[in-house]
Parts: structure tokens; C-alpha cells; sequence
DNA sequence: TGCTTCGGGCCGTTTACGTCA
DNA sequence: AGTGACGTAAACGGCCCGAAG
């Protein structure tokens, strides 16, 4: 009986406010949040590419010239007497060479410190799945919370101490990779609903708004009795709507010092409570 | 500079295993 | 107790990319 995740705090919720999330979850991540600003919302969905998280993190650490130090040490008690560099690493290598010294190693040392998998005698199990006992997957979680992808010598230190073949924990690591990309796919999903739903809502109010307006405009008595309302400013070189106040001094002339001189075009009546500030 | 090889990551899928009705 | 459905996680194959020769 393999610990589930829940077991090794692994839930992950999708609530911004709880905080049960392992640091490596984020909340909507800060470059999605950036590219939501700037960007389409096409784009705004790569920033989980593979591209961003891993490749950075393996960006100073030439897995290639480390794998050269490990050599000689890399099938002490775990591997196979006769493969080479190609067993610590590399798929392709790893399983067109080594074969049946994989297949015995397969029998000989990934066996769980306590899963004794019902007497196997089954040696030549093509894929015998092997669940990996609570202490295996602990360790191997903390690991992974300290650095999600193990360079080679990471890799085959922790598989000697774990009792696992390296490509093993190799698979683990990508497995977690994946769920923890998923989860965080999740999360970023949630948020963007939530930006969607905020979004609606305001076009929702500023429709009814607009509305209300020009139902205004339409009764002329009470147009001509409006104070010089709280103006919109459009600045026609930006064509940025601000809202200014009554003086000479206003928002736009400040911000905009080019249309300072101008003059200010006031777009629509707009009743004082109608002017919220708009947050974001 | 372009090509090839190699190592490693990610993705989609398969498969073994555990749980539950 | 036996069993089938279902979910989960380990493992695999393929593809891509970057580094090195």
C-alpha cells in the first residue's frame, strides 16, 4: 500500500487565499499576471512552457560535464558491472544497451524497503510496476521541493540512497513535473475565470452605465441644468480617457503636458457616483 | 557555419496497481 | 470472497532543444 499523496501533503487547492499550497505551486504566476497586462491571452497561456521552468534551472549547471565526474563511480551497487555513462542518464542509451542487466537490475534492487509485492517470481516481467514505499516517496518529495530536476550526480546519489534504479527516480522526477505543471495549470485557469468573471461584471456596469447616460442626454432640461460635470478627458494624441477635476490644473494637463493647452473636451455628463475608480 | 550526436526535458499514452461499490 | 470500474502513478516512446564535437 503505496502513501497517497494526500498522505505527503501533496493536496493542492485551488483557493487563492489557502495556503496549504507547496511553495512550488504558485499562485497565478507573476509572468502570466504580466503577460495578462501586456499581452493577448493567447500568450498569457505559455508561461508554463517547458521552456520557462526547467531549462533556466539546468541553464548553469552542464549536466554534460558532470556526468563525465560521476562516471566512476556510478554503478557502485546500483547499476549494472558493464554499462556505461549510458545507464545514469539518457533514455535512448539506457534502454537499446543495457537490456537484461537492466532486467536483473529491475529485480535485484528496486524492490520498496516493505512492499514485498506478493512473492514475485516473476523475473521476467516486462513492466512490473513497483510502488514506491512512504519513505521513497518522502524523500523523494523533498528532494523535489529543494530543486524540481536533478542534474546526474543528484540523480544517482539519490537513487543509491533510496535503493532505486536512477532511472527510477529520473521517472519520478518527470512524473512530479508534470503534476505539479498540471496543478499549477489549475490554478492559473482559475484565475483567469476570475479575471474573466471581473471583467464581465465591469463591462456588465459600464454598459448599464452608458445607458443611463444617454438616457440623460436625451432629456434636455435636465442636461441643461447639470453642473459641468466630473469630466472625461480624452487626450487626442493617446486617445486616453482621464478623469480630470474642475481646475485648470487638471489630471490631463498633467499627465498628458502636451495637451495641456487644449482644450478639454468633456465626452459625457456623467453623474458624480458614476465615476468609480477603476481598479487594476 | 551547418551537420551530427548526445543528453535531457516534456508530452501523450500505456500499464500495473490500489480502492471501492 | 470475487469482480469489474475507476483513479492514480510508474514507465515508455517519441519529439524537441541545446550543447559539444
Amino acid at each position: 500500500m503505496g502513501g497517497s499523496d494526500d498522505e505527503l501533503c501533496l493536496s493542492l487547492s485551488l483557493g487563492f487565499g489557502v495556503t496549504t499550497q507547496p511553495s512550488y505551486i504558485h499562485r497565478p504566476s507573476n509572468s502570466m499576471i504580466n503577460h495578462l497586462r501586456r499581452s493577448s491571452w493567447k500568450d498569457a497561456f505559455q508561461v508554463s512552457d517547458r521552456n520557462v521552468d526547467s531549462r533556466s534551472f539546468l541553464r548553469g549547471i552542464d549536466v554534460n560535464r558532470l556526468r563525465t565526474a560521476v562516471d566512476g563511480e556510478e554503478e557502485n551497487g546500483v547499476s549494472s558491472p558493464n554499462s556505461t555513462v549510458s545507464s545514469i542518464s539518457g533514455k535512448r542509451s539506457e534502454r537499446e544497451a543495457v537490456g537484461d542487466e537492466a532486467e536483473a537490475e529491475r529485480t535485484s534492487c528496486s524492490r520498496g524497503s516493505d512492499d514485498e509485492d506478493g512473492g514475485d517470481g516473476d523475473g521476467d516481467a516486462s513492466r512490473k510496476k513497483l510502488r514506491l514505499s512512504k519513505e521513497q516517496s518522502l524523500v523523494l518529495e523533498e528532494t523535489f521541493k529543494e530543486h524540481n530536476t536533478l542534474n546526474a550526480q543528484q540523480k544517482l546519489a539519490l537513487a543509491k540512497r533510496l535503493n532505486l534504479r536512477p532511472r527510477q527516480v529520473e521517472v519520478w522526477f518527470q512524473n512530479r513535473r508534470a503534476r505539479t505543471k498540471l496543478k499549477q495549470t489549475e490554478v492559473d485557469c482559475e484565475y483567469l475565470r476570475r479575471c474573466c468573471e471581473n471583467l464581465t461584471e465591469e463591462n456588465r456596469r459600464l454598459q448599464k452605465e452608458v445607458q443611463e447616460l444617454r438616457a440623460l442626454k436625451l432629456s434636455p432640461q435636465l442636461y441643461m441644468h447639470m453642473n459641468p460635470p466630473t469630466t472625461l478627458t480624452m487626450c487626442p494624441q493617446c486617445e486616453r480617457v482621464a478623469v480630470s477635476s474642475f481646475s485648470s490644473t487638471s489630471a490631463a494637463s498633467t499627465h498628458h503636458p502636451v495637451a495641456a493647452g487644449m482644450q478639454q473636451r468633456p465626452l459625457m455628463p456623467i453623474a458624480p457616483q458614476a465615476v468609480l475608480p477603476i481598479q487594476r
